[in-house]
DNA sequence: ATAATAACGAGA
DNA sequence: CTCGTTATTATC
């Protein structure tokens, strides 16, 4: 029934009229009376008979063509399970809007297939096991152990084990990575390998997945790869057409309109192909045989979807490799803690190079002081900048190589940090973020409410605190005119570039917009790092790290010359990484960390937003496990307020259900008050 | 929205 | 105890 409210999260049966028994099988879009009216639905399953007495009619097929493939079905039903959501609100995600004209072309003679997957899947059955994606049980039982169920096999092991003469995939760029080809041929193999990917500065990620995509089928599966932005999907979808050939994927991304989207799905629903690729429109892609599941970058917040029940596509993809014995890829330049929790817990083996070849491909990185006072050169003293980053620029510039600047985009919310050691403030109580509410004000915990009056910083004892940020688009403009004669682009929200020609030339670009260079940066100015790092949010050292490693892989190598300033304190974590191209040894630190605190991904949250009496309302209807912590309330948008809850990740599954069951019980009683629910929310201040 | 069902209370 | 009325709940 595709009405969202949670009460009526499950399914209904109906009789299917002698005229419409041939249209309706399970997967078609159908229309019935329900309450007197007549509302949208699924048709999941048909049934000899029904515990319900008396049953109506289906009104209507609205189309014959079974969009919903069970696989897809059940992945819909476990995402909503774990997002504390309803199945319709996921299909709403999971299967595009229908476009007729669409939907006409495509189906001219290829009837959808359905078979499961190799692994398994059982149309309608309940989840497979009760594992995490993470190989972290889902209630009470003991975790597995370090045996991976589907780790990348050693090379030794698997020699031989390979079913009869499957073809052989050349691992091209894999060979950097001692795991690499081993990946490559579990892929092919049809293995559900699963591999976390430590890509190399200046790796052509696009083209490693298009390697990956290939292995997968040329042992007879599909892929499904998604990517944070159009840029990135531009650039696979490129590298794919080179290794597959034109007609062999589709790209799925909302921006390509209605009707491209729609006839993208259809095709891979129809079995026109094995291979789809996108933004995260794409995660819930049906794929024929489905032998592989990828993700770049999923550090990048575009891969958290904003509408209810705010999945992330790592977690779907994760979920659905989980479900269907796939191969699943996470890879980025920079790990992320999630990431990270998949190594440390077994469920996945990491991919990375050995440290001579890091050390070989990384530029020399180097951080400066921020203190302009520095600079004496005419040049830097006029942009402001460091003496080390201004003659880095100009170096670069003479050996006519271009140099790429990334500056941090305005309209951070300034957290408080420590005003001597720059620490940021967190609270004593429960290690939320502190703030100010106003600029005499006494700082606060954005999460408990508790007023810090006493404040002193852990670090070093100072009780001065500052909010922080300053002009950050100035600096980048000002670092043109101490450049005169160099020709300066910019790459932002506005206008992205994709590239840049190799000579001389100034690219100052906001992360996640920096374009690729012909032949490689010479240099790379990170600058203004205090807006990333002291952001409130707990990802932002991560989130400064991954954005720092993004415009670092674009420089050339050290031996070839390529430089990269980081306008920083050395000493400070996420610089440390960068410094030593080791975002893993950041990633295991920041989850231990998060441990220590009791962080996600360490733990499951959950926030519930909403007028103060409808979340107190919702929370006291609850019936969350013994061991949950609720925390709160804190102030959100619009006088609403918002508390979190806090479960052991063994008790996720039970959280999301009492959560889920809580609204629905508000739903049935038609509470007016609209209550929020994210599971996993991406910002947690 | 509407029908069923449960709860309630007045009158036989 | 029964019937009619009203609140509640499920909605094939």
């Amino acid at each position: 029934m595709d009405v969202p409210l949670p009460h009526l999260d499950r399914p209904f049966d109906y009789l299917v009229p002698e005229a419409l028994d041939a249209d309706a099988r399970p997967g078609v879009r159908v229309k019935v009376r329900f309450a007197g009216q007549l509302v949208d639905g699924w048709l999941l399953e048909r049934a000899e008979s029904s515990e319900h007495p008396k049953l109506a009619y289906l009104e209507k097929v609205v189309s014959p063509v079974p969009v919903l493939s069970p696989e897809v079905a059940r992945l819909a039903r476990a995402v909503a399970d774990r997002y504390a959501g309803s199945l319709a609100d996921v299909l709403r995600l999971a299967v595009p809007p229908r476009h007729a004209r669409a939907e006409k072309a495509v189906t001219t003679d290829t009837p959808p297939t359905d078979e499961p997957a190799p692994g398994g899947t059982e149309p309608d059955g309940s989840p497979a096991d009760g594992t995490e994606p993470d190989g972290s049980p889902a209630d009470g039982t003991a975790p597995a152990d370090g045996t991976a169920p589907g780790g990348v096999p050693s090379e030794a092991a698997d020699a031989g084990a390979r079913p009869g003469g499957r073809a052989e995939v050349d691992p091209r760029g894999w060979r950097d990575y001692p795991a690499g080809p081993a990946l490559l041929r579990a892929l092919t193999d049809g293995r559900p390998a699963r591999a976390v990917w430590s890509a190399l500065p200046g790796e052509d990620w696009a083209d490693r997945y298009a390697d990956a995509v290939a292995a997968t089928v040329a042992g007879g599966r599909g892929a499904v790869v998604v990517v944070a932005d159009a840029r990135d999907l531009d650039r696979l979808d490129a590298a794919l057409t080179a290794v597959l050939g034109a007609g062999r994927h589709v790209r799925l991304a909302a921006a390509d309109g209605p009707a491209r989207r729609y006839r993208a799905f259809l095709t891979a629903r129809t079995g026109g192909v094995d291979v789809v690729i996108g933004t995260r429109a794409a995660m819930f892609a049906p794929v024929r045989r489905l032998g592989l599941v990828a993700i770049w970058d999923d550090g990048d917040d575009l891969h958290a979807e904003p509408r209810a029940p705010y999945p992330h596509a790592r977690d779907v993809l994760l979920t659905r490799a989980q479900l269907g014995d796939i191969a699943a890829v996470v890879g980025g330049y920079a790990r992320t803690a999630e990431a990270q929790l998949l190594v440390e817990t077994g469920w996945a083996r990491e991919v990375v190079a050995d440290r001579a070849v890091v050390r070989a491909r990384t530029p020399a990185l180097a951080p400066t002081g921020d203190d302009p006072q520095l600079a004496r050169d005419p040049g830097a003293a006029s942009a402001r900048l460091p003496s080390l980053a201004w003659t880095t620029a100009r170096d670069a510039l003479r050996a006519d190589l271009p140099v790429l600047v990334q500056v941090p985009r305005r309209g951070y919310v300034p957290s408080v940090a420590c005003a001597d050691c720059r620490a940021p403030a967190r609270c004593p109580h429960c290690a939320g973020p502190l703030a100010l509410p106003s600029a005499q004000g006494t700082p606060a915990c954005r999460w408990c409410g508790r007023v810090a009056a006493a404040y002193a910083c852990p670090e070093c004892g100072g009780r001065r605190l500052r909010a922080s940020v300053t002009g950050a688009r100035r600096t980048a403009e000002e670092l043109g005119r101490a450049f005169p004669g160099v020709p300066v682009r910019t790459s932002g929200r506005e206008e992205v570039l994709a590239t840049v020609p190799g000579g001389a030339g100034l690219v100052i670009a906001t992360p996640g917009a920096e374009p690729v260079a012909e032949g490689g940066y010479g240099a790379v100015l990170l600058l203004d790092s205090w807006a990333l790092l002291t952001r409130a949010d707990l990802r932002a050292g991560e989130e400064a790290l991954r954005r720092w490693m993004a415009a670092a892989a674009l420089a050339r190598p050290g031996t070839a010359g390529g430089r990269v300033v980081v306008v920083a304190d050395g000493a400070l974590a996420p610089v440390q990484a960068l410094l030593r191209w080791d975002s893993a040894w950041f990633a295991a630190r920041e989850l231990a960390e998060r441990r220590e605190l009791g962080f996600p991904p360490a733990v499951r949250m959950a926030s519930v937003t909403g007028a103060a009496e409808a979340v107190a309302d919702l929370l006291a209807g609850a019936r969350l496990p013994g061991d949950a912590e609720v925390l709160g309330p804190v102030p959100a948008d619009e006088g609403r307020e918002r508390m979190l809850v806090r479960v052991p990740r063994s008790r996720a599954a039970a959280m999301a259900e009492a959560l889920h069951a809580a609204a629905g019980q508000r739903s049935a009683r038609k509470a007016a008050d609209p209550v929020r629910l994210q599971v996993d929310p991406l910002t947690l201040f």
